[in-house]
DNA sequence: TAGTGGTCTAGACCACGCC
DNA sequence: GCGTGGTCTAGACCACTAC
């Protein structure tokens, strides 16, 4: 890069190569799927070696933002391609593999958003959402009820969605309709004795314990996107994380 | 690295210069908190390029197996270290920062393992363990009882220390009595109601719900060594955990 | 055969911590 | 000033994919 044109002289070289990526993906320049021009070639874009290019790009597969496939190129990460489906759903049976949930959409609402979902979500008090509710099963009865809440203005046109038409993975169709790619997630998780409600709709007893999963869903720019709260039996399947 | 030396011609060779690091430190010769060889000096004495060396301790660190420190050297972690201290202990107050928990060790004892202990710890039927089991506190009354499982013969001294020797951050007593280093955990999240035992140790009514964590702990080289269930009030605490 | 990502080298300069 | 890790370069060869 020529030094007329360094800008941030205090971030070293491969961190902004990076962020000119990034900002080409979120900017839709580059859509999920899209294979993104060879390091060679964006070496003499930006007029930098291919080593501090590939430097770049390590670090965006390493955070699943892009994936490379050798001698083909590298591509822009879709929450829809098989590695992942799961990687954001957690919920998995005791016995068995991993199962892909059904969905069935409940309500789809807007509103003045709750003083706790705005919170979460970083937005000033009054700001209208957008709130889901619906039921999962996992080759089985019902296991899962969930609701989420997102930002009406950001995600206006999943009002005119049919509750048929609101995809089971909701990630895939922020990217796919709205260009939001969810890069993490953080989970709180609770133990509670389910309500009324909750125990009608999963077919259980009230005060059945439930899990309790309070998720924000953050985008590539660490912007909260979806604040979500899920209630889940556990007597045949469990939450799953791991540290390291 | 000279050809004659080479062994593994289709492992790439930083992932060897990996694997000799990782076998000096699980062999004790690096001991956690102690510096490593500079780059340089490990790159002339593997006879391989500064850069391969660097890549082999770049995925250690990102592992944090090792890290750097500018101008000083490379380090082997610790779980003493602060950074380390909250690293595998994700259970935090609903408001305010973490607290470090205080802990009252209940009983120690060495056993036949159970059906799904030995199963965890991929060891065969009959073998011996060591079952412990405490109270744990966060700045306040007790939220946690937790039941642990080790491997007998390889913890065996664990007998001997008294109840109050036994440290509040058990993995720090792993790395330090035992050269074993947790590098990664596997968590299973229940809610269930609490037992009778439960209720009476953490002073609530039975059936209240509780989390329930069922937590394999893996060393370096990714054999299991800890099976632990975790019992925990989410009143005023929650397990958090973030996918990325 | 041509282009891609994957690995590896040898050497350069910088920023930091320490003496 | 010296040694450390941190960044960057220019070029090499390999393995894989597609045509």
């Amino acid at each position: 890069m020529k030094s007329s044109q360094t800008i941030f002289n205090d971030t070293p070289l491969y961190a902004q190569i990076r962020a000119f990526i990034v900002a080409r993906m979120h900017h839709g320049e580059w859509q999920p799927g899209d294979r993104i021009p060879g390091e060679t070639e964006l070496a003499k874009e930006y007029e930098v070696s291919q080593g501090t290019v590939r430097k770049a790009i390590d670090s965006l597969v390493e955070n699943r933002l892009l994936l490379r496939r050798q001698g083909k190129g590298t591509y822009v990460a879709s929450h829809n391609s098989e590695l992942k489906l799961f990687h954001f759903f957690n919920i998995s049976p005791n016995e068995g593999g991993r199962v892909l949930p059904e969905t069935k959409v409940l309500t789809v609402d807007k509103r003045t958003g709750l003083h706790h979902e705005l919170a979460a979500l970083e937005m000033p008090a009054g700001t209208e959402v957008i709130h889901i509710t619906r039921v999962r099963h996992l080759a089985g009865p019902p296991v899962i009820y969930e609701t989420m809440t997102i930002c009406a203005n950001r995600f206006k046109s999943v009002l005119d969605l049919t509750k048929k038409q609101i995809l089971n993975n909701i990630y895939e169709l922020y990217e796919q309709n709205f260009g939001v790619i969810i890069r993490r997630t953080k989970d709180k998780v609770y133990a509670v004795a389910a309500s009324a409600l909750q125990a009608q709709l999963l077919d259980i007893e009230a005060s059945t314990p439930l899990l309790c999963v309070h998720r924000l869903a953050l985008d590539l720019e660490d912007t909260p996107v979806e604040y979500r709260e899920t209630f889940c039996l556990t007597q045949n399947h469990h939450y799953h994380s791991r540290l390291s």
